[in-house]
DNA sequence: ATGAAAGCGCTAACAG
DNA sequence: CTGTTAGCGCTTTCAT
């Protein structure tokens, strides 16, 4: 099954050359520093016409550079993660950098675990949308080698950091429905130490004060980011309740979908719940209800991150280091 | 930034032995085959606490294997897709083997694309989810590293393979549906010689016959995979009829995507058109229209393929090599 | 303008 | 029981 690997001493024997010529006619550098015309070609077309592809491992053992990098997401199924990940499989691609994408499950232990199995793979730099609670090991992480935080920064982090700004348009976004719901609005979040959830809490916040709303603090209720925190969350409320609440918010797309599972499994879908929600989906306009959402621009935040990071692992000083980017409305209520 | 790395080297003269001597203690056969008691703990004592980290580039270099495995898929976004890739993942992480995920974005250039790349990372094994009309690129490739398809074979293939069992839940779900639809019921299907279309086509037309009904040419439209395709093909059929059609079964679930996105467009959804599809989304269940589908099991595809392309690598041969997995039915009408 | 040689970190074959 | 050596494929001095 193995077949024999064409190296560069093969190539460089079958062109009467030695490794180091074959070496530099093959990257390019023959040109401008020595190596004649000729030689030069029949190297090419020998390479060429033998297929010869370098050995990535080779080169990476040498380089001490393995040309790879590492995305860790909370969970790859959430579409969201997913759109992030393609763009950014795509940036890398182009780049001739291959992506390394693992999953948390909204986990910290099984984060350090994932966190670990890069750096083992030696990835040249890490992105990370992480569920811990703080960013120590980051900070000692980024001593060596560089690493681009999104989506979530556990505390106020000076790593370098691409989010979405979450703050202005979920006020916004709240400050439009909250006047119909001045008895009783309610928040669900992630981990209370993440930055989406303060950040979210406080847009929440200021959009029901700009509607002249004061907040009361039992409408807030944290639990993390995976789904099944969101039905829980939600299942409890509505006992307590005895019934539905009547406007809710939820802080990530995650919580949400628990919520609509626990709906739709209680029959709850044609209750006139007003239900808002960080993070928008495709299928949401299909809904029987209707959800207004703040939609994040996940391409976007691929690029700056693969921007972010390519700038630092080339030893660069990226500007600015902690981008904040604009998010969409999407209103669906009339 | 970069902290020199500590190799087997530093170990092997910290502990007074010779680099071979370390390199069996760390791997575990200093036990059965030699090296005394003592000298392994102390081997391993320092290599512990020097943090030592066998480089996976020397090792693949000199193995000739990259404990790695690559991925091919259409697009993560899709929802079953990224619930396979997750599943996958995780089964890689547990054996050690690291997973390479590339999208192809249901165009078979860029498949050639994300092949070779993978092939240029010297991946031990691959596994695909093509969108190519034929299989002869894997016949050949399979010639050099395992290969397993999944989700899609091209044409009859003798290739190891994955796939959910279609023509049966297929006819029994239309069978079902058939009998309120015996003057239209249009099927949507992706590229016409990937066995997801015939086999759904097979089924769809084998569920009209059970209820009595013959299947007539023009009901079968065929594109691709992608949703702006499921999108085009409805749009024109729309516009054909001048309605939208009274009962329709999309063959996967991208296609039906494009479906939604058309009909939310133009406020369709509350047109009591009867939707059945291949592939199942939890979303789905809080849908305003209600739709049928036949819902893979996205976890065992993952767990077949895994085991398949593991033995395949290890050099046995794996039995059977094509393996059909049931499907069930999600009924969302009354 | 080109070649020889060293070395990246690791393991397996062969000698003690 | 342990050490020496060679070689995986590549690039980069340093000579020629």
């Amino acid at each position: 099954m193995k077949t024999k690997r064409v190296t560069i001493k093969d190539i460089a024997e079958l062109a009467g050359v030695s490794k180091a010529t074959a070496s530099l006619v093959l990257n390019g550098r023959g040109k401008e520093l020595r190596v004649a015309q000729e030689t030069r070609e029949r190297v090419l077309a020998i390479a060429r016409e033998q297929h010869y592809q370098p050995s990535i491992h080779a080169r990476s053992l040498r380089d001490n550079r393995s040309h790879t990098i590492g995305l860790v997401v909370p969970e790859i199924t959430n579409y969201g993660f997913a759109v992030f990940s393609h763009e950014l499989e795509t940036l890398c691609r182009e780049a001739g950098v291959q992506l390394l994408i693992s999953c948390t499950d909204e986990n910290p232990g099984q984060e350090s675990v994932v966190v670990n199995n890069m750096i083992a793979r030696q990835v040249d730099g890490l992105i990370v949308a992480s569920c811990m609670h703080s960013d120590a090991d980051y900070q000692k992480l980024s001593e060596q080698l560089p690493v681009v935080l999104f989506d979530r920064s556990p505390s106020d982090s000076a790593l370098p950091l691409v989010m979405t700004d979450s703050v202005t348009p979920t006020a916004e976004l709240i400050s439009r429905i909250a006047p119909q719901h001045a008895d009783e609005f309610w928040f669900l979040g992630g981990q209370p130490r993440l930055s989406p959830s303060r950040d979210r809490l406080a847009g929440f916040t200021q959009g029901l004060a700009q509607a002249g709303i004061t907040l009361r603090p039992e409408w807030v209720i944290n639990g993390n980011y995976h789904p099944s925190s969101g039905y829980e969350m939600f299942a409890a409320l509505c006992a307590r309740l005895g019934r539905p609440p009547k406007a809710l918010f939820t802080a990530a797309c995650g919580l949400l979908e628990g919520v609509l599972r626990y709906m739709s499994q209680h029959h709850l879908l044609d209750s006139n719940i007003h239900l808002a929600s960080f993070d928008d989906h495709y299928l949401y306009d299909s809904l029987s209800l209707r959800i207004d959402t703040v939609q994040q621009d996940n391409r976007q935040l691929a690029w700056h991150c693969y921007d972010l990071l390519s700038q630092l692992i080339d030893g660069q000083a990226p500007e600015p280091l902690q981008r904040y980017l604009p998010a969409t409305l999407q209103i669906r209520h009339p």
